[in-house]
DNA sequence: CTATTCACCTGGGTGC
DNA sequence: TGCACCCAGGTGAATA
């Protein structure tokens, strides 16, 4: 699944094929895959072409090509969107949703979602309220998603402060996009494990240092996916040329239910939450005790 | 206002 | 072999 490192394994590809260039042809497949697009798929087609890429940018999961004309692609994979560089001549692949044909006859980049979560929309370049780095600014639509945990104005002591306001567990604030941008189920998995921390514990009830020990460890398992070309369990998250990363090899807690922990030996387990799976180790990380608003009455 | 739940989507796996 | 069902999960609209 695309989290963080994926998308910035796919960013740096794109960077290095597309940026200079200039979309000739752009063809959508299909009118799901620009429904975030409000003026729809033609729109969207029509306004690509003669467009030059300036950058390839990104911040959290979202990724956007910066054009001329102060707009921005903006991609997001969702569950199992690929971005691809591959040859014109090359079969269409199954579940392509748009192919973007460039006037130097050279390589096209093609958008393949199996699962449809991801989308493509063009938006407005706007300067960031959050300082961050971005030289052409960033997507309108992108303005409410938090700074990243590898961005130079990551501040970890504000998010801190912001996850101990919050009534919520830290791993629900760790997957809130608007409090720290990039961090998906696996990510916040490895970190909680790394951190000794249960994700149900209450942010509130966690000291200021220890939240933010824990956002070091989320720093640095994503550096380390960064450098192993990212996580991937099945052929659904490629890089642009196609080729699985092999984070998935490190991995400590996330699908590794009954493994024994590498710290303590005892077996993984594997929760429930959210509608999802939580993967942690029964002993060094203590589910929460349970607390009750009020005394219950007894008979 | 904040917090939580659910729809969206498809292929691979499993149980009967 | 076939078929029903479950599971993966990021996002944002809907709901509490």
């Amino acid at each position: 699944m695309p989290e963080l490192p994926e998308v910035e394994v796919v960013r740096r590809g794109i960077a290095d094929h597309v940026v200079g260039r200039t979309f000739s042809h752009v063809a959508l497949h299909g009118s799901r895959v620009a429904r975030r697009h409000v003026p729809g798929p033609d729109d969207l087609a029509a306004r690509l072409a003669g467009r030059t890429v300036l950058a390839a940018d990104r911040r959290g999961k979202y990724l956007w090509l910066a054009l001329d004309g102060a707009e921005a692609l903006v991609v997001h994979l969702g569950m199992s969107g690929q971005m691809l560089v591959e040859d014109p001549s090359a079969e269409r692949r199954p579940h392509q949703h748009a192919t973007f044909t460039f006037d130097d006859a050279g390589t096209q980049l093609r958008f393949v979602d199996q699962r449809t979560f991801g989308g493509l929309a063009l938006v407005d370049l706007v300067p960031d309220p959050r300082g961050g780095g971005y030289v052409h600014g960033i997507p309108e639509s992108v303005t409410h998603i938090a700074v990243d945990p590898l961005e130079d104005v990551f501040d970890a002591r504000a998010v801190a402060r912001l996850m101990r306001a919050s009534r919520s567990g830290v791993k629900r604030l760790l997957l809130h996009q608007g409090v720290v941008s990039g961090i998906g189920n696996i990510y916040a998995d490895e970190s909680l494990w790394r951190a000794r921390l249960h994700g149900e514990r209450p942010a509130a009830a966690v000291t200021g240092p220890a939240i933010e020990r824990l956002l070091a460890h989320v720093q640095d398992v994503m550096r380390a996916a960064l450098e192993a070309g990212g996580t991937s369990f099945d052929a659904l998250y490629v890089n642009v040329n196609g080729q699985s990363g092999y984070f998935d090899r490190s991995l400590d807690a996330y699908g590794q239910e009954g493994r024994p922990c590498a710290r303590c030996g005892t077996p993984i387990r594997r929760e429930t939450f959210m509608n999802r799976s939580s993967f942690s180790c029964p002993r060094c990380q203590p589910r929460p005790r349970v607390r009750r608003a009020a005394p219950t009455p007894t008979g």
